[in-house]
DNA sequence: CTGGATAATGCTGAGCAGTTTACTAATTCA
DNA sequence: TGAATTAGTAAACTGCTCAGCATTATCCAG
């Protein structure tokens, strides 16, 4: 706890940004209602609003025809598209980038398929190709883009590389922080896919009351990441959430069971197989739902052990197979009571696949005001890499 | 991130709380020290430290003989005698009441044993009994105690009780909050006893220079405690750290591999025989190293879960058999490397079995400066509970 | 069309906290 | 005894918030 002196211009600097806060996110407000936002005068909110519009962060919209009685009040809005960030999904399957404004309104949105056996350099090749779109779509520059966070799948260390084990194949290998930084100047993030989906479960889920969320990403992968204290939990080496490493927990062969059910096409692709399969046992078909059944028996035990260790509030049932929660969450629940102690909620995703590249961008926005806390706000700008303290590039904050 | 204006009133009670933990902890120091760490100017920490002074939270020492050149400064000393926190821990075989100052200094310390089967009333009454020696010893009332902080064994509830499972006999409807309440009008908090230790840990154990910890009490009972970024984790109900309920991991079952152990005086009790066993095994008995050697592998896979979860920077071996690491981290050691993708150190604590009491001190220092965070810091007194927001009674923060 | 009611804006002076600067006080060492 | 050094103190200054009042723009009733 290192509370640290503050003097008048420090104290400036949080009114000012305290001012941001209660206009970001808001419809164009009047002076008095900022005031009544920030805690603060109604003049102190005058001339602090006043220079954050000859900054650049806000702009007056003169008043129009007002329907109440008296002067009628200027509003101030947040300059959204002062600045804007970017979110990649780093996909097996695809790619996904989403271009946001500052306040998480999504510009662009560009998703193309990749080659699940791409190695990183195709790969890489595509997120620029993606990017180049999405920028040009917008009329901006790399220079404009303020933070860029990407999402991959695999526990990410600090330096943004999966060393340990990822299904992308010779990704092991690939640093995509050192890719990225050659054409942005700005902060450039890589996180963990799983950990990413539980962020934007939070910011715009089906968790968003929750201080403490289990996010299960299940697919043909299956994965978890954790909100603890609405913080987003990474772990001392980016690896929390790994459950699924345990050799106990089946997280590995569960999908298998879907596979295996008898009565599959034996043409289907893996991830057809497991739709057909959900939609068999939604049909009631006895040997789907046997199946099904035998999944989330595999799946209950690593959530259990999740619940067990942190006693969430949530717990979010998202991925691919987000779609078929209407068969498996009623089953899951079951086999959770059998494990816990004290069983949270269980909700299923509404995000679909977009959840990994919408909680990169609002990692990338949290980058930003991260940045804003400490560095306080001059005029808006793209920030520039932090070259002096370059031990953790890939954790800014 | 609701960042609220601040104006000078609380920006000089913020640079008044600064000055404070500048003091605290620290030997006497001289205000131009101060002003150093504090981040402050000379001629502002001096009008501060006086008021401080004044308000009866710091005294002056009036300069001795000073070797170095120059006028001799005075020095200023954090008056951690203004106020005294009790930290009790509430276990099976015994009270342990623990008096500390504001600094954590410790005033008095007592231990009492008590019978194993004794009623939560007859319980509760060996605690009174020692709460009253102790405040004897130290010539203190109730009244000059500004938080209480009691650990017991089992999940803990909002409430302070333990109605989930708890092998304290009769517990589960024992309300040791309400008990005390009625003895002290200071915030009264009860708390797990595997969290507290965990706390303890890093305060004052093996584990200070870590924010992200995984305690491990290992004894007749095997439970976890987390520290996660430097903070408690409780879990949402209060059921943190209770991986041990999980079937997969045999925590339940694990000590009994050394009580089956063959050899063991029959004799003995439970303790004993844990504690015979690995004396054998340190003597290189081959059928005690068996032993040991299952009990770690039942141990490892709760740690391994808790570690794969949330990939601490440390795991703390404490508990009853907290003496026997030497026997105990090597296999533990290997057990976790088979498992965990990264594996955290593994470190014995030392704190022994006054962890618990030690981190309920802990806990209850950190109830006082929450609430002079809060509230800011008039003349020291006691603080009284507040009756207003009475949904979460154990939880004031 | 005009004057009153209403509500937002703009301005001024008071008060306060911290910083800077300069000066005085107390000690050691040559 | 005096130079050097460091601590304490006082005054001037800066910059911020706030309260209150005058001003301005708009609506609405007569």
């Amino acid at each position: 706890m290192a509370t640290t002196g503050t003097d008048l211009s420090r104290m400036r600097e949080m009114n000012m940004l305290s001012i941001v806060w209660a206009l970001r996110g808001n419809p164009p407000s009047t002076v008095t209602e900022l005031a009544g936002r920030a805690g603060l005068s109604r003049p102190a909110v005058d001339v602090l609003v006043q220079s954050l519009v000859t900054d650049g962060w806000a702009e007056v919209e003169e008043p129009g025809t007002n329907s109440v009685v008296g002067r009628p009040a200027r509003r101030f809005r947040f300059r959204a598209d002062a600045g804007h960030v970017l979110g990649i999904d780093i996909g097996v399957h695809k790619v996904l980038v989403m271009l946001s404004d500052l306040e998480g309104n999504l510009v662009q949105t560009l998703r193309r398929p990749v080659d699940p056996e791409a190695a990183p350099k195709a790969r890489l090749a595509a997120v620029d190709r993606a990017i180049d779109k999405v920028l040009r779509g917008a009329g901006m520059a790399p220079a404009d883009i303020w933070a860029v966070t990407v999402g991959v799948t695999g526990p990410v260390d600090a330096s943004g590389r999966t060393t340990l084990s990822t299904p992308l194949p010779g990704w092991h290998t690939a640093d995509p922080v050192a890719h990225l930084a050659a054409r942005f100047s700005c902060p450039v993030q890589v996180e963990n896919d799983c950990k990413l989906a539980a962020v934007a479960e939070r910011w715009k889920g089906v968790a968003s009351d929750a201080d403490d969320i289990v996010f299960l990403l299940a697919g043909l992968r299956t994965g978890a990441g954790l909100i603890l204290d609405g913080a987003l939990r990474r772990g001392h080496g980016g690896a929390a959430g790994e459950i699924g490493a345990l050799k106990a927990v089946r997280w590995l062969s569960a999908p298998g069971h879907l596979e295996a059910c008898p009565g599959v096409p034996a043409t289907a692709a893996p991830g057809e197989a497991a739709a057909w399969v959900f939609q068999a046992a939604r049909d009631g078909d006895r040997q789907a739902r046997t199946a099904v059944r035998r999944y989330t028996r595999d799946l209950a035990v690593g959530v259990a052990a999740l619940v067990l260790a942190l006693d969430p509030q949530v717990v979010v049932y998202g991925g691919g197979f987000s779609r078929s929660a209407d068969v498996v969450l009623e089953p899951l629940r079951q086999e959770l009571t059998k494990h816990c102690l004290r069983l949270p909620e269980l909700r299923a995703s509404t995000l679909g696949d977009e959840s990994v590249a919408l909680g990169a961008v609002r990692l990338a926005l949290d980058e930003v005001d991260s940045r804003l806390l400490s560095d306080g706000l001059a005029a808006p700008s793209a920030p520039r890499r932090d070259t002096s303290r370059s031990e953790e590039p890939n954790r800014p904050n």
